[in-house]
DNA sequence: GTCTATACTGTGATAGAC
DNA sequence: GTCTATCACAGTATAGAC
């Protein structure tokens, strides 16, 4: 098997899904037909039925892109070698979910339907299973670093604060998708205040 | 105009919306068809659209009913004439949310709609625009009376405040929502440590 | 082996006859 | 109030062009 075939099917379902991206970001995951996205994508719908099953694929797709980011941004914290405050923590998974406004706006969409569908619903599940233990590892190291406990101690005291750590990013993206006049960077240093760090 | 039939009208259109709830509830607002509702409520097609114009305000009836939980709640703090401290106000709103599971996943389902339905979207933010002020006053009246601020200097603390504090709220949300085994006491006492009062 | 154009089949919301 | 017809449109399959 030829390896440009491969890439160019890779690139094809890839520019499927970000044309599905912006439907879905329009009108919705049930909102937008397939005749939306097929038409954003100038193709046809053979071409597409070629690359995704069915809607759902595409959707699942498109969800996983969406919620992947957090992961994809937390990622880069490691790369710096030093310990983040926890502020830092969640503002590191916030510039990445946010960053581009149509991915928040589908993040809420992603969360409603994992209400009803357990297949999103089973693919949200996943990713945090990723992001809480790297949130739990962060703040553990923060911890033991600057308040000086033991590693049992850290470990107690950041699984207590993970939760409404990740609450208050949460609460940044819901508001930022719901709020017009949501003042982003006011909830940034309020976070700043609140958390210790 | 007798009474009795504005009143009986008013009970139809609450049981219609509670069959409806329930619908959404397990199928989503979009995946759950006007079938699935009559057949929950027990009643007709028609005499559905008797009470209700369409699929749309029935969609509409729920979702106010949902998102209302909060300001109902909310009201309470009013009548006890005691100043509560911020994470009274969040745990109060917090139990009007969350009491009824359904309510809470379907919230969620709400705040994905007013990513793509305009007249949801309004709702939504017609409710923010009388919570807001509540928050607002009630962390207010603390700052004055806990820490001894000016109303000039509380009402700037407050007003900072606020959005954070809503965010611990929307953090408990999503994860009760999302996560099934989320530890609802452990959020709580979280976030009295990490408010003051 | 990909794509285009088009046809098919079920189902949705709703209107209107009983 | 119920029941049933309507009518549009959804997702998907297929038949053939490049």
């Amino acid at each position: 098997m030829p390896k440009v075939t491969e890439q160019y099917r890779e690139t094809r379902r890839d520019e499927i899904a970000q044309a599905a991206l912006r439907c879905f970001a329009k009108k919705g995951f049930t909102g937008a037909s397939m005749a939306d996205i097929i038409a954003e994508s100038g193709l046809s719908a053979g071409a597409i039925y070629g690359h995704f099953e069915s809607k759902q694929q595409i959707m699942l797709s498109v969800a996983s892109l969406v919620i992947g980011d957090a992961v994809t941004e937390l990622e880069t914290l490691n790369a710096g070698g030093v310990v983040p405050t926890p502020s830092t923590v969640v503002m590191t998974i916030l510039a990445g979910v946010t960053s581009d406004v149509s991915h928040n706006q589908i993040l809420l969409q992603v969360w409603g339907e994992a209400m009803v569908d357990p297949k999103i619903r089973e693919l949200v599940s996943d990713v945090l299973t990723q992001i809480r233990p790297i949130y739990l590892r962060f703040l553990t190291a923060w911890a033991e670093e600057h308040e000086g406990l033991s590693k049992h101690d850290a470990t107690t005291w950041a699984s207590r604060l993970v939760p409404v750590t990740m609450g208050l990013a949460h609460g940044y993206i819901v508001q930022s998708a719901l709020f017009p006049d949501f003042d982003r960077p006011a909830y940034l240093a309020s976070i700043r205040e609140l958390l210790p760090g």
